[in-house]
RNA sequence: GGGGACGUAGCUCAAUUGGUUAGAGUACCGGACUGUCGAUCCGGUGGUUGCGGGUUCGAGCCCCGUCGUCCUCGCCA
C-alpha cells in the first residue's frame, strides 16, 4: 500500500503518529512562509503542511502544486493550535506536518473541480465524469447506491432467496417497449434483444422449482428519455412460487420497512396502505398518486348535468365527466394572465378543450368571467361540493374520464409544488391493487396488455375475460413512492388455458404466441406451480431515498435525453468490416 | 415526432431590450504574505457570443436553419 490512512480518518487520538496518506489536492492556501494544502480521498480532506520552520526545500516544491494533482505526504499527525481548529471537517482537529512529498501524478487545468462553488453545466459533467464523481455529493449517492442494493441482497438473502443470472442476449418481442438489438454474426439477418426485463426467465426458474428467485437486473428499452427514466436500468428482478399477492406485498414491504430505517432512520409502519387503481383514478386521476398531500378531484358530473353553463352540460351529457380540484387559499397567487397560461399548457399537454376556474370571494361566491352562466343556486352547489372557502381556487376539466384524469393529476402536481402542499423530505408509501387486464389501443384497435401477458386475472373475474375483457382486473400491486411507481408486479398465469385465452384477446394467435412463447407454453404443461413477482426500481429508489430529482445522478455512467454517452461518445459507427461480418448493410 | 427553456472567457454568470473597445467572480500565469481552511492583497493572460445564413448604417440581442443540453407531451407490455 502507498498509504497507512486515508484522508478521512485521522483524529486527535493519531497525534505523534507517522503517517502516510494520499489524495487528490482539492485546496491549496500558499500563505509565504507556511502552505496548506487539503487532500482529499473518497474518505475525506485532511489538511497537510508546509511551512520555512520544518523544511524551506519541501515547502518550496509544494508551492508548485495544483488542483487534482495526486500526491503521497508522508508526515507526523499534529494537534493543530488552539483557535486553528475547523468544526466543519472531522479531520478539522488535527494536521499533517510533511516530512516527504511524492508527485504521484500531475493533472491538467480540470474544466471544472469537485469543490467548485457553482456546479457546471451537466453536459460537462457527464463528459468529465470522472472528475464529477470526485464530488461529494456523487460520492454520496453511490454509497447511498451501494447501501441499499447491499441491504436488498442481505435481506432476500436471509428470506431463502436465490441469486440467479439470466440471459442479456434473448430473443425480441414485438410487445412492450421497443428492443434494442444486437445482430447475430453467425446466423445472418437475426438478432438478438437486450431484456426488457427477465420477466420470462424468471418465470421458468419458478417452473424449474426454484421458489424463490431474486436478482439485480440490467433491463433496457428503447424509448424516449425522461427525468427520472434511462434507457438502461436496475431492477430489483423478484419471484415466488407457491404465493399469494399478499405474500409478494408482504415481502416487500419488510424490505421498505428495513431499507427506510437503515437509510433515513424512519419507521414505516406496516402494513402499507392500500388502494385499488380504480379509486386512484377517481380521487388522483393517476395510478401513481403522490399522497404526500390530500388535494383530491372532486367529481361535479351531476351538477354539470343540470346546469346552465352549457359547456358542462353537453359533457356531462355527452357520457363525459366534470371534475376539478380546489387549490386552497390559492385565489391571490394565480393571476388571469397566469390561469391563461395553465389553461393553454392543460390544452397542449393533456388535450384537453379548456379550463374553466372560479375563485371564492369573501362572501363565499364563485367569482369568475363563466359565473353569469350559472344561477346562484348552481353556483352554491358547486361551492359546496367543493367546500369552498374565500380565496380557494376551483379549478374544472369536463372531457372524457382519461383525459380528465391526466389534466387534473397533472394541475394537482402543479398545485402540489407551486402552493408548497408537502414536506419534500416526507417518504409516503403505498400499494395501488387490481389493475386493469387490458387497456384498448385506438391505434391498432385492439386490447393490449396492461403489465405483461403473463398476467393473472382475479379468479372471479375470468368469466369477463370473455365478456367484457375491459372490465377484467388483474392480480397486479404496483408499489409508490411519493407519486413515483416504484415497482411492480402481479400474479402469474400457471395454467395453458388461461394464457391462450389472454393471448387470442391480446389479438396473439396460436401460431404466433408459439413462435414468440413456445418455450413458456412447453413449460406450463409441466407442472408449472402458481407464482408471482415483482421488479423495483432501484435507480428511482436511490431518487427517492436520495432526495435526489434527477436519475442521472443516481447511476455513475448515465445517458443523456439522446441516449449518448457524453464521455465515450456511444453509440459510435463502426468499420465496414464489422458490419460485414454482421451482414448488414447500411442505407446511405 | 410535437411544445418549451438554455447555449457569451477553462467554469458560473452579466451586458440598459439593436449602438463606442463584450464585463464580473472564479480558475489559470506572475508577485507579496508564517496559521489558513471559499485565505487575503497587487498585477496579468484569456472571447469565432455553439455553428451557418439573413435583416440592418450597425446584431451577443431580431428572423430562418442547424447542432448540443435540459424539461415536457406522445412513447415507456
Amino acid at each position: 500500500m502507498l498509504r497507512t490512512h486515508t484522508c478521512g480518518e485521522l483524529r486527535e487520538t493519531h497525534v505523534g503518529q507517522e503517517v502516510t496518506i494520499c489524495g487528490w489536492i482539492d485546496t491549496y492556501r500558499d500563505q509565504g512562509g507556511v502552505l496548506f494544502l487539503d487532500l482529499r480521498d473518497r474518505y475525506g480532506k485532511t489538511q497537510v503542511v508546509f511551512s520555512t520552520n520544518n523544511d524551506p526545500a519541501l515547502l518550496e516544491l509544494s508551492k508548485t502544486l495544483r488542483q487534482e494533482w495526486v500526491i503521497q505526504v508522508v508526515g507526523k499527525v499534529t494537534a493543530r493550535p488552539e483557535g486553528t481548529k475547523n468544526p466543519k471537517l472531522p479531520t478539522g482537529d488535527i494536521e499533517v506536518r510533511t516530512s516527504k512529498l511524492t508527485l504521484l501524478n500531475k493533472s491538467v487545468t480540470p474544466p471544472f473541480t469537485p469543490g467548485q462553488r457553482d456546479l457546471p453545466g451537466e453536459d460537462l459533467r457527464l463528459k468529465y465524469r470522472y472528475l464529477d464523481l470526485r464530488r461529494q455529493e456523487m460520492q454520496q449517492t453511490l454509497i447511498l447506491r451501494h447501501r441499499i442494493v447491499k441491504e436488498m441482497r442481505d435481506y432476500f438473502d436471509e428470506h431463502n432467496f436465490l441469486e440467479v443470472e439470466t440471459p442479456m442476449l434473448g430473443r425480441s418481442t414485438p410487445e412492450g417497449a421497443r428492443d434494442y438489438l444486437v445482430p447475430s454474426r453467425v446466423h445472418p439477418g437475426k438478432f438478438y434483444a437486450l431484456p426488457q426485463s427477465p420477466q420470462l426467465y424468471k418465470q421458468i426458474l419458478m417452473m424449474a422449482g426454484y421458489d424463490r428467485y431474486v436478482q439485480v437486473a440490467r433491463c433496457f428499452r428503447d424509448e424516449d428519455l425522461r427525468a427520472d427514466r434511462q434507457p438502461e436500468f436496475t431492477q430489483l428482478d423478484l419471484e415466488m412460487s407457491f404465493v399469494t399477492a399478499d405474500d409478494v406485498m408482504g415481502i416487500i414491504e419488510g424490505l421498505v420497512a428495513r431499507v427506510a430505517k437503515k437509510t433515513l432512520g424512519i419507521d414505516v409502519p406496516l402494513p402499507l396502505p392500500r388502494m385499488t387503481y380504480d379509486e386512484a383514478m377517481e380521487r388522483y386521476g393517476h395510478d401513481a398518486p403522490d399522497r404526500r398531500f390530500d388535494l383530491e378531484i372532486v367529481d361535479a358530473t351531476d351538477l354539470a348535468a343540470k346546469c346552465d353553463f352549457r359547456v358542462f352540460r353537453a359533457a356531462a351529457e355527452a357520457g363525459e365527466r366534470v371534475r376539478g380540484l380546489n387549490a386552497k387559499g390559492a385565489a391571490e397567487k394565480y393571476s388571469r394572465k397566469t390561469i391563461d397560461e395553465i389553461t393553454e399548457w392543460v390544452k397542449h399537454d393533456f388535450g384537453c378543450k379548456g379550463m374553466a376556474w372560479f375563485k371564492v370571494e369573501a362572501g363565499g361566491t364563485l367569482a369568475s368571467p363563466i359565473a353569469k352562466q350559472f344561477s346562484a343556486e348552481q353556483l352554491a352547489e358547486f361551492a359546496t361540493r367543493f367546500k369552498a372557502e374565500p380565496g380557494d381556487f376551483i379549478v374544472f376539466i369536463a372531457d372524457k374520464f382519461e383525459v380528465t384524469c391526466k389534466a387534473l393529476y397533472g394541475l394537482r402536481k402543479k398545485f402540489g409544488v407551486e402552493l408548497n402542499l408537502y414536506d419534500p423530505k416526507a417518504m409516503n408509501f403505498s400499494w395501488i391493487i387490481e389493475f386493469p387486464m387490458f387497456a384498448w389501443d385506438e391505434e391498432s384497435k385492439t386490447w393490449a396488455a396492461m403489465h405483461h401477458p403473463f398476467t393473472a386475472p382475479r379468479p372471479q373475474d375470468i368469466e369477463m375475460l370473455s365478456t367484457d375483457p375491459g372490465k377484467a382486473r388483474a392480480v397486479a400491486y404496483d408499489l409508490v413512492i411519493n407519486g413515483s411507481e416504484a415497482g411492480g408486479g402481479t400474479i402469474r398465469i400457471h395454467d395453458q388455458e388461461t394464457q391462450s385465452k389472454v393471448f387470442g384477446l391480446l389479438g396473439i394467435d396460436e401460431a404466433t404466441a408459439r413462435e414468440r412463447f413456445g418455450f413458456l407454453l412447453d413449460a406450463l404443461q409441466f407442472g408449472a406451480p402458481p407464482h408471482g413477482g415483482i421488479a423495483l426500481g432501484i435507480d428511482r429508489w436511490i431518487m427517492l431515498f436520495g432526495g435526489l430529482d434527477n436519475i442521472r445522478d443516481c447511476i455513475a455512467f448515465p445517458k443523456t435525453q439522446k441516449a449518448a454517452d457524453m464521455m465515450t461518445e456511444a453509440p459510435g459507427t463502426v468499420d465496414l468490416k464489422q458490419l460485414r461480418e454482421l451482414s448488414i448493410k447500411l442505407n446511405q
